[in-house]
DNA sequence: CTGTAAACTTTACAATGTCAAGCAATGAGG
DNA sequence: CCTCATTGCTTGACATTGTAAAGTTTACAG
């Protein structure tokens, strides 16, 4: 409460220059340019410029850093999702398209942080940083599909469709298991293999 | 082509006690019963009970092992969908619907090795018998799509729609990313997002 | 100046995948 | 029967990785 105690007990924020973000960011670098292989916890370290014992002090262990790199993924991927979807026209059809293309697209940009991202032997689930970016991601895809009826009887049916569709297609395609045996044309657009969705008011 | 030679240089089965499959069973049972983190080379071999060093002379190292056993996995994968099926009424949609159950049980009882099969850091995509098995599953799924006509003008579009739908489906639901907000009850089933599918004949 | 707490380093260790060398058994050729 | 080469496996070693313990540095309150 004195005006300047400064507290040094106090978490103020990281002390010279932010390690736990250099952290993360170091991790996204190697995910980007090498691949999920090359994501170690010693790795991650070195190109922060710290020893290989220091992110043990801001992130419990190594699935306490996968956790902080996978949720500031949530983050870039719901960027993109939006980004898409506002350079798209304004109907609720073309803007669904364009959150689904949005999906596609940051799963094909960043394979290896999208494998991290939805796999569940990598990150701390009950972290609460982590959920609620993951939880922050679902939302603008359920507000893409808030315009459409249900699909049944079940609550939210359309969003589990939609969900389930567009990260079926974009796991199954950055696996290389989307089989297409007599073409041999590029993956197939969401355009594609959406179903017709009849609108709520109409 | 003399009549008795044996040939012993040819590999003309394994010759105790066909120790390459035992390794792959062993890793099955390791996945099965203590998940995916505890299937290592060394586990697999000590549950085979032989020294670490022995899949080596049967496999191309871990990597190799992984495949034999996630071309396993696709077996009965494959096996699993038409068991299920086959008990279904004999309609094209209710057979579909059959095969999407039967997908999800798969994925739902062998989380592990359903992980295994659809990670393409771990596997050896380019091994002949992994593929063909990916692929024969494959087939399983596209037969039932057949009767449908496709849902665009992509040829296989109905294929690669429900395959996207129920494997986004499976893996999200064993990931636990399947939020549902305002309901706490069981994951869906996909009768319930499957959306109106035309025969083709009409 | 002293002491304390946080940030980080150094050191050590167990687990894992891989490789090289060696050993044992099996069966062919003399 | 003897030799010997090949296959199947073991032993031993090594580099890499995550983790834990102990030590060091730095900043700052009193």
């Amino acid at each position: 409460m004195t005006q300047d105690t400064k507290a040094h007990p106090a978490p103020k924020a990281q002390n010279r220059g932010d390690l736990k973000a250099r952290l993360v960011k170091a991790g996204l670098d190697i995910l980007d340019e090498d691949g999920i292989e090359a994501l170690t916890l010693r790795a991650c370290a070195a190109r922060a410029g710290v020893s290989h014992a220091a992110p043990a002090h801001h992130f419990d262990g190594m699935p306490g850093l996968v956790t902080a790199i996978a949720t500031e993924g949530y983050r870039l991927f719901a960027a993109t999702m939006i980004e898409v979807r506002d350079r798209a026209p304004a109907t609720p059809r073309d803007r669904l398209i364009g959150i689904c293309r949005g999906y596609m697209r940051f799963a094909e940009e960043n394979t290896g942080l999208f494998t991290l991202m939805f796999n569940t032997s990598l990150t701390i689930d009950r972290d609460a940083a982590f959920q609620a970016a993951a939880r922050a991601s679902y939302a603008v895809l359920a507000e893409a599909c808030a315009p459409f009826r249900p699909v049944s009887q079940e609550p939210r049916s359309t969003e589990t469709m939609i969900w389930s569709l567009i990260h079926g297609l974009a796991s199954l395609t950055i696996a290389g298991r989307l089989f297409r045996p007599d073409v041999d044309l590029p993956s197939p657009d969401i355009a594609d293999i959406l179903p017709d969705l009849p609108l709520k008011a109409g």
